[in-house]
DNA sequence: TCTGGGGTCCTAGGACCC
DNA sequence: TCTGGGGTCCTAGGACCC
């Protein structure tokens, strides 16, 4: 057994330059070199992705897409492609697996690696950076910039520095100096509000706050969040690069167009959201039992409403019943410019099962034959009659128009009358 | 022509139990 | 008859990330 000493700046943070706005231009090259925008074209849309033709004109993503536009004018808005740019994440996924099988994804365009491991068969670390980056622009067609330190928090700001397309390293002598130049702002985890904090008690750059006492950052920020920062303040931080973590919770929202103030509607609404996350718990082999509603008012204001049942449930007609009796207990008549249906407090369906826990009547084996026949006969094969009226033809073209016999008025139905058979994937149904 | 959608983590108070 | 201490769970809200 030979035993390689672990090199002092064994971390990478992979980090894609403009995501979702490359991958836009990689599919249509006759936009390479113009400015993009990709997010929602509706009147409330933000930006998702800019190009960096785009962001030279100051346009950051979460901007709100009208603001963008007042200051690009030129750009090209594009709507976003979710499905598009996880394939994508999914061939990046297998480069860097091909690096190390310590890989911890933090979003579908950026992963943390440990490549201490592997620096015997490929090189010091830096060497790995710019070869993952070598082919990720010939195999992806895009650019990735990496940040080479040791530890994630050095490297995942260094990657940000980086860019666009490059690779900074930061030994581990530099860290201090490398770090303390910064404003504190650009610290990972210093968000808006802690930095207003920060700047009123006079504290600018990153050296200003590693200078303090901890105390007095725990008197400013309490107790955790001031000893985590007088930590990352130094560049220490011990967490390891831990791949694969269960999910905690999963969620749906939607912004309306307009405000919407009508329960009926509103409850239809928690319907369409509790559809989209049931076979998504489903498919991850997960049930939940807390279900949070948030409803989000014109002026802004967003509360959220929980409620925890004994049982875990994955499915949409379970899901909305607890949802809409939360909307009940909800002031609409101001306007309601969103809602959102979530779970949490997940357990796998094959434990849940197993303890008998599982919540599984004939609705839950229902929406699993049903999930059947929408992986064999795509998306929109089976959909409820309560929901009919949104498949209007705008969403994707494919729909005719909804008969006004089979218009429905939405209700919370009771269980089928007879046990549905299981959907046998190889029967033609 | 204000402010998307999908997440994680933390805090703080209250209920409840031993 | 004036009030411990610790632990867990639940709820609501907020900060932060991409």
């Amino acid at each position: 057994v030979s035993f390689e000493p672990r090199p002092p700046e064994p971390i990478l943070h992979v980090d894609m330059d403009a995501f979702y706005a490359a991958v836009e231009v990689r599919r249509d090259p006759s936009l390479a070199g113009r400015p993009v925008l990709v997010g929602g074209r509706g009147g409330r849309g933000v930006v998702a992705s800019a190009s960096y033709e785009a962001r030279a004109f100051g346009v950051r993503s979460a901007m709100p897409m009208a603001q963008a536009l007042r200051r690009c004018p030129g750009a090209v808005v594009v709507a976003p492609d979710f499905r598009a740019y996880a394939d994508v994440s999914a061939q990046l996924r297998a480069v860097l697996l091909d690096t190390t099988p310590l890989v911890e994804p933090l979003a579908l365009d950026e992963a943390f690696l440990d490549v201490a491991g592997a620096v015997r068969l490929l090189g010091p670390p830096g060497r790995i950076g710019e070869s993952i980056r070598r082919r990720i622009a010939d195999e992806l067609g895009l650019t990735a910039s990496v940040g080479v330190a040791p530890n994630k928090f050095v490297a995942k700001v260094a990657s940000t520095k980086a860019k666009p397309d490059g690779l900074l390293h930061v030994p581990a002598e530099r860290v201090r100096a490398f770090l303390g130049a910064l404003p504190v702002a650009d610290l990972w985890g210093v968000g808006p509000a802690t930095a207003r904090r920060l700047q009123r008690a006079g504290l600018c750059t990153v050296a200003e706050v590693a200078a303090l006492d901890e105390r007095v950052l725990q008197a400013l920020l309490g107790a955790r969040a001031g000893s985590a920062l007088a930590r990352l303040a130094v560049g220490r931080d011990d967490r390891p690069v831990t791949p694969a973590a269960e999910a905690k919770g999963m969620s749906a929202e939607e912004t309306f167009e307009a405000d919407l103030t009508d329960r009926e509607v509103l409850r239809r609404e928690l319907l369409r959201l509790a559809e989209r996350v049931a076979p998504r718990l489903r498919a991850a082999g997960l049930a939940g039992r807390t279900v949070t509603l948030k409803v989000r008012y014109s002026s802004f204001r967003t509360i959220s409403r929980s409620r925890t049942i004994a049982l875990p449930i994955a499915d949409a007609t379970s899901l909305h019943r607890e949802a809409a009796a939360l909307l009940d207990a909800v002031e609409v008549s101001g306007g309601i410019r969103l809602v959102g249906v979530g779970v949490t407090n997940l357990v796998p369906v094959a434990a849940a099962s197993q303890m008998d826990l599982l919540h599984d009547d004939r609705w839950g084996r229902l929406e699993r034959a049903a999930d059947a026949v929408r992986s064999r006969f795509g998306g929109r094969a089976v959909t409820r009659g309560g929901l009919l009226d949104a498949l209007a033809p705008q969403r994707s073209g494919d729909a005719a128009p909804v008969p006004e016999q089979w218009r429905r008025p939405v209700q919370t139905p009771g269980p089928p009358a007879a046990a549905p058979e299981e959907a046998n994937p190889q029967a033609n149904p």
